[in-house]
DNA sequence: ACTAGCACCTGATCGC
DNA sequence: TGCGATCAGGTGCTAG
């Protein structure tokens, strides 16, 4: 569920409430909450202090004063949230650290998210390593990335959403960039111009920095930020969720189709084959 | 090597 | 009121 401007509010609510704590006491949950790559169990963080809160995509991770990070990835569901000790124990609470003021909480309901111990190489988790950077990273190579879109022969959208390509992207924000660079999901990524494909990083850009400057998209609970208040940008989306309503730019019914899974909205005016 | 499809979960909602 | 089908913002494994 939560895409970069999602993650990347979460993160800086951690940088507020985490940097410089030291974690005293790790309580696991839930099995799932641990992914099974994890080096080790999450217990393992237990007397670390906390010097830095990363992400790349919809990767995130903690640096320690250790030679591994503690990574998390908050899947269809995940949270994180400050609480005070002693309060009532989430429904789907899956992981409980203990900082010296206040108790950081992981939250999952779909079990989707998970923590692990990962070693750090370069500055990157092993884990996170297969991720090509996102928008917001200054190792973003925009050239190479349009060279990689230009390299595949499936759907523009399928690429948009591998974040091996470009990282950060999930299916809302994918919706709304094809939106805005007037490109029919699809669009065979190959057969697109360099220009065409620079307006769709172009877009996919601006509609996240906007999403982040209004604390990200939230339709319901599920997402939420450290602090358990949900974003704003749902009212500024254009396609997603807007199946049989008008299109901002031309008034024809945006259209919903399944393919790879998953719904793609678009306008059959705006963005044609 | 690359791509497509499905599996992994819980819960909300909708139609009957 | 109850039940089954469908849907949900992600990733990763596997079969072709």
């Amino acid at each position: 569920m939560p895409e970069l401007p999602e993650v990347e509010t979460v993160r800086r609510g951690l940088e507020r409430w985490c940097l410089n704590q030291k974690i005293f006491a790790v309580e696991p949950l839930h099995p799932r909450a641990t992914n099974p790559r994890s080096l080790s169990a999450i217990t393992e963080v237990s007397g670390a202090t906390i010097k830095k809160i990363a992400r790349r995509g919809k990767f995130l991770w903690f640096e320690l004063d250790r030679p591994y990070a503690l990574v998390a990835h908050l899947g269809m569901s995940g949270q994180f949230r400050i609480q005070p000790f002693g309060a009532v124990d989430e429904k789907h609470l899956r992981a409980r650290f203990s900082l010296s003021k206040k108790e950081l909480r992981f939250i999952d309901q779909r079990t989707f998210g998970w923590l692990a111990i990962s070693a750090l190489e370069d500055g990157v988790p092993t884990l996170v390593s297969a991720i090509a950077p996102d928008l917001l990273d200054e190792k973003f190579d925009r050239r190479a990335t349009v060279k990689k879109f230009q390299s595949k022969r499936s759907e523009v959208k399928r690429v948009l959403l591998d974040q091996s390509v470009m990282s950060g992207v999930g299916n809302i924000y994918a919706d709304e960039s094809l939106w805005r660079a007037k490109i029919h999901p699809q669009s065979i990524a190959a057969e697109l111009s360099s220009r065409k494909i620079g307006q769709l990083i172009d877009s996919a850009e601006s509609v996240m920095s906007q999403a982040l400057l209004e604390g990200g998209t939230s339709f319901d609970s599920l997402y939420t930020n450290v602090n358990g208040e949900s974003g704003y940008f749902e009212h500024s989306l254009q396609a997603y969720g807007r199946e049989e309503q008008p299109c901002a730019r031309c008034h024809a019914l945006i259209r919903r189709i399944v393919f790879g899974g998953r719904s793609s909205h678009f306008c059959p005016k705006c963005q044609k084959l």
